[in-house]
DNA sequence: GCATTCAACATCGCAATACGATATAATAAG
DNA sequence: CTTATTATATCGTATTGCGATGTTGAATGC
């Protein structure tokens, strides 16, 4: 694993076109959510819920793996839900230490509302995010092979940007 | 905007599944970051410097648009990064009211190193990250035309992502 | 020139988020 | 029954990020 140690200006290049979308795509949605009145956690800690996966129970520990935060991350997000009236907790009955979280009606709106503009988002974003991703992928996979064949010789634009 | 107000659960659910796998992506790289001494976001930052694209400078502003955050927050972040000797503030002279953030030695080289994980981690999350994206936009196409013939032609999924 | 407006960065106060450490309750293991 | 493990909760703290406001430099109008 510590075996190519060079790493171009070119795959920082591409790594971080890659994050920048990512944060686009994260930024759109996170704005969207708070226009609805939501935390961008919090929204997506709802959609967590509603989207759990087939034979997913939610309960804390679940949520907290799909948002991959530790469970008392989870509670305190919880916490901060159920004072404005978008969840439930509920003990469950089979294991009387799990909680198990309900969403509201006031939750079921707001997701619905959220998801569109997720769809518009995605027309709008999608292909650029799997764009750079890809780009990304085989650019690193690219260096890891035959070491600068391409990106070496931009090198003066580093330098440029340095000095103003 | 508000045409199909009709979101299936399968909907909600490859919604869900996609935030999952970009939460794990980034999961990974948040811990990579920690465990190198380092904030996940002031990592960000240092990775935004060094893959500012070509012509562009490393200033406050620009930094704070690849990043999606705000001005200030980006003060912020340099202020810990500056104490830390991650980087080095420089007013610019074209206009001086710019400052310029330069890496630090220390920081190319955690920059290094964790752009070595980050090979690794695209390698193991890039593929399943691209296939739950391409489903939902799909899916998301699909609900829209015709809602209801539901995804079916799913099985060959990996497949599809894939190819290139 | 000089005043006004605009832009880039910085500071202050505050809320949300997330972590580690620790506590409590229920279940499982011995 | 005693101990260990699991699930959730609480406490204290640090990072992050925002809005509002301040400061300095540049650009524009007169």
């Amino acid at each position: 694993m510590a075996e190519d140690k060079d790493l171009f200006s070119g795959d920082f290049r591409a790594l971080a076109e890659f994050r920048y979308q990512i944060r686009k795509f994260l930024r759109f949605s996170e704005e969207a959510a708070r226009a609805a009145g939501l935390e961008p956690q919090q929204h997506q800690l709802l959609l967590a819920v509603k989207g759990m996966p087939e034979g997913g129970r939610a309960s804390i520990g679940e949520i907290a793996e799909r948002l991959q935060i530790q469970h008392h991350s989870t509670v305190e997000l919880v916490d901060r839900l159920e004072q404005n009236g978008y969840v439930n907790r509920k003990r469950s009955e089979r294991d009387k230490r799990e909680v198990l979280i309900a969403l509201t009606p006031k939750a079921e709106r707001a997701l619905r509302e959220l998801s569109e503009h997720h769809h518009e988002m995605l027309q709008t974003y999608g292909t650029s995010l799997v764009a750079s991703l890809k780009k990304l992928m085989s650019s690193k996979e690219h260096a890891r092979k035959e070491k600068g064949t391409s990106s070496i010789k931009s090198k003066s634009k580093a330098a440029a940007a340095a000095e103003d």
